[in-house]
DNA sequence: CTTGTCACCTGAGCGC
DNA sequence: TGCGCTCAGGTGACAA
């Protein structure tokens, strides 16, 4: 499901709900998720979340013991629910708050995470992490510089999260259509001309995409249950065999990294 | 070091 | 209806 934009579309529609609230309970239904959810979640209970963060595509409720870290993996979905609402199959994980809320994780697939982070302390999982793709520390420049030397597609390279995180299979592909590269292209042949674009190019992709509430294919759903709309602004992803909105010619679909990859042959070089 | 492949898991959609 | 196959928005672990 997730990429950045829905990622912080859910941090975005979770913190009101959660900020200065108190924590009565972590109710664990299933613990098997990517990794078997640590004892020390349960740490939360008795503390105020006192903010609300994303790290990549990771989501985590601090307090003064420390944090839960969240990640949605593939299918993973959060809602904010009142506690009386009946569990549905995969609902994993609750986390209850003093104002009668509680904030519910669904999972069908379980490549989500729900971790733990001691105060003061970094998960190892967000040691190695490139830089926010939306901050001024992913610039051109970096971009250009990371990429020399690497013989790869330029696809696999922008969504390397020690190059930059949180850019995921579609945004790649719409970033890499808008900035009219073959997503192809081997990663260190590309003139720091064409980075500056791609650079641009991703970041306005990933925040036109949170202004729209972020991409609903099947299963995403902001946490109040509502789709996003970015999918009608999908160029390129999902749309192989059909027409370039550009040149009219017929998108391309193959496959690079195990992933699907659509681009126009012909607006894409 | 880099690069590529596999694995984790469930559900939807398709052809037969 | 049912079976078997492929595919799906992520990413750590491992092999080469």
């Amino acid at each position: 499901m997730p990429e950045l934009p829905e990622v912080e579309v859910s941090r975005m529609g979770i913190e009101p709900h959660v900020l200065d609230q108190k924590v009565v309970a972590v109710v664990i239904r299933n613990k098997q998720l990517r990794w078997p959810i640590p004892d020390e979640v349960h740490l939360l209970v008795g503390s105020p979340i006192t903010a609300v963060t994303r790290r990549a595509k990771y989501l985590m409720l601090e307090s003064e013991k420390g944090s839960a870290i969240l990640h949605l993996g593939m299918s993973g979905k959060l809602r904010i629910i009142d506690k009386a609402v009946p569990v549905e199959k995969h609902d994993h994980v609750d986390i209850e708050f003093e104002n009668g809320l509680v904030l519910r994780l669904n999972d069908p697939r379980r490549f989500g995470a729900f971790l733990w982070q001691e105060a003061g302390q970094q998960h190892s999982l967000l040691l190695k992490l490139g830089p926010e793709p939306l901050t001024d520390e992913f610039d051109d420049k970096r971009l250009f510089e990371k990429s020399r030397n690497k013989t790869g597609p330029v696809k696999n390279f922008i969504m390397d999260n020690h190059v930059v995180v949180g850019v995921g299979n579609i945004y790649a592909n719409e970033s890499l259509f808008k900035a009219g590269i073959d997503p192809r292209r081997p990663a260190g042949k590309i003139s720091k001309k064409r980075y500056q674009l791609l650079t641009e190019k991703i970041k306005e992709t990933l925040a036109l995409a949170i202004k729209q509430g972020g991409t609903t294919l099947k299963d995403f759903t902001q946490s109040d249950g509502n789709p996003g709309y970015f999918a009608q602004e999908l160029l390129v992803y999902g749309r192989g065999g059909k027409a370039c909105t550009n040149c009219e010619s017929t998108l391309l679909e193959v496959k690079i990294g195990q992933r699907a990859t659509v681009f126009c042959k012909g607006c894409q070089r």
